[in-house]
DNA sequence: TCAAAAGTGTTGTAACTACACCCATGA
DNA sequence: TCATGGGTGTAGTTACAACACTTTTGA
């Protein structure tokens, strides 16, 4: 670093996170709509400020995530993005924002009782369809953790993040097939996603669904990379490419 | 983002920078020397802060690049690793940093000219070992970039940017072998590369040096990701825990 | 006993590892 | 003609996609 007299110009330090998660088969992130400017009426990815200067900036992410979304830190997978500091990307002045990506099981009703009353869980294909404008860089900020959550349930147990205590494979299998939009065969995806050791353990118990025969329960298992990986089908980039 | 009238704490942005390169087969990353405190005495990743609070985050990456390493932005690959926050990482105040990752095709005289007269290639097995000392959180970003380029050599054609505009396919290799810290074999090696379309073109040209039989020069491809992958081998991670 | 959902077996193929082998050059 | 580095051929194996098939439940 640099260390002559001169005083390097402060900037404003924000955390914006990208939240997924899955609701009724279906990749969500969590929105917020802006009521004030810039950007009103624009849909926006939840954040804020550091609060004081001592506040370290993955505590801040957790802060946010317990206050826009009410998400507490247990069973759920955050991980940095990166930073977004382009000079112009707020236009009320110099805003470092740095990117977090949260991964979360359903919730029955994930918003009840937060202060963020306009917080949405939003359909991915709708942003990607263009239906849904983002304020600021938000657009490209969650372009990039939906790459990256697609990258990651390649090589490691982050779909189990998707999931509750207990799932069957075929909850796991959707959680896939949500995520990287497009259909796997169920038959191969069992013994794939149990050849992976570690990844998911037996929980012992089964499941009944009304028709047809119980499916077995499983467990995250303590391993977070996964071996064999789960290769993503070369359509899924066709598929992308079109979107 | 909360939109409040209380004002957010402002802090001091700073760049750094893990630039690798290879030099006689072997991978060096730049090093500089603190001349004062903090740190006095230790080694640092090249860096700096904000010029002035209308530069962009990767401009300041480009122009740190080359004040303290005389390196252009072509022929140079430049990508951001993620920002680095912990309150405490810096002792003369509240300093967020964003890291990047640059690799630089190996130089004959790589510092001549420069400002940073105490800049030094130094060899990455020195670091590992644990035989030299990092200043401030840099250890952590050093490893954090050495990982994100053995992975991405993985998928994409990151080892060109290691090469001078033509090269072998055995430097090629060389590249593979010092950045993951194994050996190949080189036969396989030399179809594996050949087989991955764009990822190498031939030049044309052949390069004689000295004995054996002349080697064909090839390019770089357009291609920035190559298909199939080259997978690094299992030993890679049981070395790594070796070290 | 039928539909529906869970789970297993099999076969052909792509891509890999390991190794033997041939080619072109300078001394 | 030999040492040296460049490059190709082949056999056994792993991991996979694409299917047909069996099992267990509720109605």
């Amino acid at each position: 670093m640099s260390d002559d007299d001169w005083t390097p110009p402060p900037v404003l330090l924000a955390v914006d996170l990208v939240i997924f998660t899955l609701r009724v088969s279906a990749l969500h992130v969590l929105l917020i709509e802006r009521g004030i400017e810039p950007f009103q009426g624009l849909w926006a990815l939840p954040g804020g400020f550091l609060n004081n200067d001592k506040e370290d900036v993955l505590s801040a992410a957790h802060r946010e995530l317990k206050e826009e979304a009410n998400l507490d830190a247990s069973r759920l997978h955050l991980e940095q993005l990166g930073a977004y500091g382009a000079p112009d990307r707020d236009p009320r002045g110099r805003v470092i924002s740095v990117a977090y990506l949260a991964i979360a099981p359903g919730l029955p009703e994930p918003l009840a009782g937060t202060d963020a009353a306009r917080a949405t869980w939003t359909p991915v294909p709708d942003i990607l369809d263009g239906q849904i404008q983002l304020a600021f860089d938000h657009h490209e900020i969650f372009s990039d953790g939906l790459e990256r959550a697609r990258l990651k349930l390649e090589r490691s147990a982050l779909a189990t993040a998707f999931c509750r205590e207990t799932f069957t494979i075929n909850e796991l299998q959707q959680v896939y097939e949500a995520v990287w939009g497009l259909r796997l065969d169920l038959r191969n995806f069992y013994r794939k996603v149990q050849a992976a050791t570690g990844f998911i353990v037996p929980a012992g118990t089964e499941r009944r669904a009304g028709k047809g025969r119980p499916a077995r329960l499983f467990k995250a298992g303590d391993r977070t990379t996964i071996h064999p990986p789960l290769v993503r089908p070369a359509a899924a980039t066709t598929r992308e490419e079109n979107a």
